[in-house]
DNA sequence: TTGTAAGCGTTATCAA
DNA sequence: TTGATAACGCTTACAA
């Protein structure tokens, strides 16, 4: 209202200014700024009232040139629109910024040359330290993933690379619990459906089936296999129809994630089949809907936030310790969640 | 395998080895790597082989600092976890890259403070620009704000302020559209689950809720008003119940977001309520997941990638061009989405 | 067409 | 306890 047409000052506030406002040298501004060396009480209060008065704010481009360090967390992940990266995110959110960090989050959107790309803009110092989980662990990741000045934590299934710092998990054990868990419930003819088959997890989650159907000494059928796109919850739905095109029908599925899964249970009610009755679904990741979904869903769950957490402290302990310690792999181990989805359903009479 | 401890080189290769190894000028390098100026193609030719040979990679802080650009967009967001600023985020980061920046997420955690941090930061130029989607809007945010250099956009409900650029939606509005819905449809008692009502669009929704009563010439009746605690699915899940409590039953309900329609939709499965037959839902926003609900849930669009996609353009407008032009309210109008959760059912008989 | 040199805003190493 | 001053790695006049 009583701002006339002031405009925003051009040049910003420096140190200098700071500096000259209070009559002393650039060099005593910054050692009170940043509480480092020695000064005099009153040399203090001055600088301070002098910055805050003319609203200084220190120059992270500068800081950072100087010190070599940018003060930031990158986390790449393929798809912020996965609860699973999102409940990893926020984990990894909070350590960091514990250590205080800036994280700054990439999606790569499942591109493999967004992740190459982030790859290689970490050599161009924007960040300190990046943690990535990536899709495909191809050559060129290796190659730059190497060549990187920064520490790197890689976020992924089994060992690809035991050169980098990694948090691992089997989600290929995972859907053989699952299986596991199925058969025991009565169920013998499961079908799969996966996400994309060429990735590290579609991968790790198609040969999990494999091994859970030889483990148990049941036959394998390619018939039973759907490759299910890509990981998302449309995705899940629009397969869901090739799983009734079985016949005969499957008495479960096993959904390489929850997100599918939830897909395939909504078609599945709208085509009037009924979970677990008509067929029992299992998913995978125990994101946030999997619990609330009606009939709430059967998953094994990978961790996602406890991973992050431990990711992010591995690369804390890079950040501020032992720099050439040899890279560590931390494995998490998957955990069956078993809600209704999947459990036949007695006639309820009360029991003792 | 070949590699034998072979230290990462501690010192970074600059533009001065570049121009040390072809035997040219540090100036000459840059010109060549920025194809800026002039320079014979005989030059070229050797700057970029020996760029490419020693693996040079420009230092992205030295350049920001002496550009004075970071080519970076920040983008700020309460939760990552809510599918509207995922799509949101996700038309943001189409455009702005198509610009030339990178956007980096920063998740709030619907803390406030968490926002005037990031304001704060801005002064420290760690981006060229801002786009925030404030779920509060207090002095402070507008002080800093007024302080920023950088050009702020503001994704918001309707204008708070008129001094910034921003995207506006009258979520309100959008309530009433919801409202007359169904009441068209023949409910009449209908229930409203508010997300906290001390954000902006909280109150915005719940004013929406009145005036949309008023309209109607339809009683108020604070019994139907839930304060549903925060926008999420466990949310909605868990102020259900309190729906059922009340007494008569209302005929439909209104929720303030689709995440929490989909809580209270399962809730009234469990406990046996059919949707819409029982009660009938609407939400709001629109996210994936409200249109493979069961029943698919009608709800009122407020164009998340829309807006994120114009506060892009407005942002990229102002980096680029007149950065003096007065601020701008783009706004956009809610749009309603009806599916099942909220027709009435007759007996289907075929239509003519 | 190329090179020299002056910054960008800091931090940090010296002396004073 | 303080102040000059030299970097940090880059861009960009200005000269040559």
């Amino acid at each position: 209202m009583t701002d006339n047409k002031m405009r925003k000052p051009v040049r910003d506030v420096t140190i200098a200014d700071v500096a000259e406002k209070c009559g002393v040298s650039i060099a005593t501004v910054s050692r009170v700024l940043n509480r480092k060396g020695r000064y005099s009480v009153e040399t203090q209060r001055r600088v301070e009232a002098a910055a805050r008065e003319i609203g200084y704010a220190p120059n992270h481009m500068a800081k950072s040139l100087k010190r070599k360090r940018t003060e930031q967390i990158a986390l790449a992940i393929s798809d912020i629109g996965n609860p699973v990266y999102v409940a990893m995110a926020k984990s990894i959110q909070q350590v960091v910024k514990d250590h205080g960090y800036r994280l700054i989050l990439l999606s790569t959107e499942a591109l493999v040359h967004e992740e190459i790309g982030i790859l290689k803009s970490m050599a161009k110092h924007f960040a300190d330290g990046l943690i990535i989980s990536p899709l495909l662990y191809s050559e060129e990741h290796r190659k730059w993933i190497k060549r990187l000045k920064q520490p790197v934590v890689v976020i992924s299934g089994i060992a690809e690379e035991t050169d980098v710092d990694s948090v691992l998990v089997d989600s290929g054990h995972g859907i053989r619990l699952a299986m596991e868990h199925l058969l025991s419930q009565g169920y013998s003819r499961v079908a799969f459906i996966n996400g994309p088959s060429q990735t590290v997890p579609g991968r790790a989650r198609l040969n999990g089936y494999y091994s859970a159907l030889v483990e148990h000494n049941l036959p394998i059928d390619e018939g039973l296999i759907i490759d299910g796109g890509d990981f998302t919850l449309s995705g899940g739905y629009m397969t869901a129809s090739r799983l009734l095109e079985i016949s005969p029908r499957p008495e479960a599925v096993i959904c390489a994630n929850d997100l599918m899964a939830l897909g395939v249970m909504r078609y599945l009610g709208e085509k009037g089949l009924r979970v677990p009755r008509d067929m029992a679904v299992v998913g995978m990741d125990d994101i946030e809907h999997a619990s609330l979904a009606v009939p709430p869903l059967t998953t094994v769950s990978l961790l996602a936030a406890e991973r992050g957490r431990m990711a992010a402290e591995l690369l804390m302990e890079r950040l501020e310790g032992s720099s050439d310690a040899p890279p560590k792999q931390v494995k998490v181990l998957p955990k069956l969640v078993v809600r209704e989805s999947s459990v036949v359903v007695e006639t309820v009479t009360g029991g003792a």
